[in-house]
RNA sequence: GGUCGGGUGGCAGAGUGGUCGAAUGCACCGGUCUUGAAAACCGGCGAACCUCCGGGUUCCCUGGGUUCGAAUCCCAGCCCGACCGCCA
């Protein structure tokens, strides 16, 4: 959520951000209700006070007769602020709505427009291979290898569920432990997260838990959804805190399963592993002093570039367009891995994204921190970044690494983990 | 899941119908003292919103209710603790 004296102060500001985000919203309604209804709300504090008046005069009355005059008194003077309170409370409802749905500012050099507007800042990892050999996709290559079922999957969950298998089960493990032992070594507070969260920390994130659009599993008869990403723990762990400034910038990383009904996808590309119901994540969290957040940022777009240079995989880095920002993003920047089966002759595919949502999160979840010596509190400013997500890197390390034989070799930073260097070695 | 006990300011903790937005202690801030610090002493110290800058309204887990008036009483929910049951 916005900063509401902002709104107020800056509407057109905040209009012409909405319409470069695509966010249908009308501001000056949003003005308009706020304002009428702060102008009620003046009327009701009178009313109360009148009646907080009334009410302490009556303890010292002197005699029965001027308390129960009295009494009326009180009486008339909080039904007329009770019906008041409901009229301001049906324009509120409209005011809130509007105000829910407006997205965060935007950083002032995030490209504008579509998502094609994208801008390319930065690639890295080795150079994309040539193959001398018809290339295969991640499903054919975990077909072979027998490294993933999906059809089992399917036929324990339903279709966009899979068991990982063989060197497939140890490769995610593996990557779990290169990325936590690499994110500690970072000063990361690791963790692993509950897979599910109430409705309240989904939407102080960001999310919305039900509706037909929704993206996420709610549990029937408890107020619990299982979480799209551990970015919802992580962000709701302190919740209503007040942080200590010393402690920030606080770095957290959490290992969750990721849960997501990919409602109103279907027709993307969307083979095999690329976009599936499940899959573990580990995921970067900081909480902030509003100063610190733009470097912690591109702090964490460094070492998301790190992560995949140390896997060996073929990257580039986008500031995303402001029309493809969600909601709760000031800035976000994805980094697409090199992925040599996908389409016809190869395209690079998301893997990771970080975003920074300055004080957006933080309003909704009320976080805030304390500065010694000055009185009040301030929000934080929240951040997060995927590590690795294991599906899709798993697309991506098992198609870089094809090799002639049929074999795919197992990145050097994963052996000790895996326990083998390659999967299906040729007998010598 | 059951029974009992709890949920109050950054923390601890008093407060069972009206002068309570709330004692006290710790922490924190300012000052005195000191070469400096500590100790001691003095003073200050919750938040949000509105304001004609006098002040006002709201907030004691959340949501309802009783009452002229609720931190305090009633109902429901959530959470925490103890014990019991069940279980990896």
């Amino acid at each position: 959520m916005l900063d509401k004296k902002f709104i107020l102060e800056y509407p057109d500001v905040v209009q012409k951000n909405c319409d470069v985000r695509g966010a249908k919203a009308d501001v000056h309604r949003f003005v308009q209700l706020e304002t009428e209804c702060r102008l009620m709300q003046q009327q009701v504090e009178e009313l109360s006070r009148k009646a907080n008046v009334v009410s302490k005069s009556i303890g010292v009355a002197k005699d029965d007769a001027e308390r129960d005059q009295r009494k009326e008194e009180g009486r008339t003077l909080r039904e007329q602020k009770e019906q008041l309170q409901e009229a301001i409370d049906r324009l509120t409802a409209e005011a809130r709505a509007i105000y829910r749905s407006l997205p965060n500012l935007t950083h002032p050099e995030a490209p504008i427009g579509a998502e094609d507007h994208a801008r390319e800042i930065r690639r890295g990892g080795p150079e994309v291979r040539k193959f001398s050999f018809p290339v295969l996709d991640h499903v054919v290559l975990a077909e072979q290898h027998d490294l993933i079922d999906f059809e089992g999957g399917a036929r324990v969950a339903g279709n966009g569920f899979y068991f990982l298998k063989n060197e497939g089960a140890l490769l995610e493990l593996a990557l779990q432990q290169f990325v936590m032992q690499f994110l500690v070594g970072e000063g990361f507070v690791p963790t692993i997260t509950p897979d599910l969260a109430r409705a309240e920390i989904l939407q102080g994130i960001g999310f919305i838990p039900r509706g037909p659009e929704t993206q996420i599993y709610s549990v029937e008869n408890f107020d619990l959804n299982l979480v799209a990403t551990a970015e919802i723990t992580l962000g709701g762990l302190y919740s209503g805190e007040v942080l200590e400034m010393e402690k920030l910038p606080l770095k957290m990383c959490g290992v969750s399963h990721c849960f997501r009904t990919e409602a109103g996808a279907a027709g993307r590309a969307s083979r095999g592993l690329y976009r599936v119901h499940q899959f573990t994540k580990v995921e970067m969290f900081a909480f902030t002093l509003p100063e610190q957040s733009e470097a912690m940022h591109q702090y964490f777009c460094d070492l998301e570039c790190k992560i995949f240079d140390g896997l060996g995989i073929p990257y580039r880095v986008i500031d995303t367009a402001t029309g493809d920002l969600g909601g709760p993003a000031y800035r976000k920047f994805d980094l697409e891995a090199w992925m040599p089966g996908r389409g016809k002759a190869g395209e690079y595919g998301e893997v990771t994204s970080t975003s920074n949502c300055t004080d957006y999160q933080a309003r909704r979840l009320n976080i805030r921190y304390k500065t010694r010596g000055e009185k009040g509190t301030h929000l934080v400013h929240t951040l997060n970044g995927t590590a690795v997500a294991i599906s899709r890197a798993l697309i991506a390390i098992l198609e870089n690494y094809q090799q002639p034989d049929g074999s795919i070799i197992i990145p050097e930073v994963l052996r000790k983990w895996v326990g083998k260097e390659r999967i299906g070695a040729t007998e010598e």
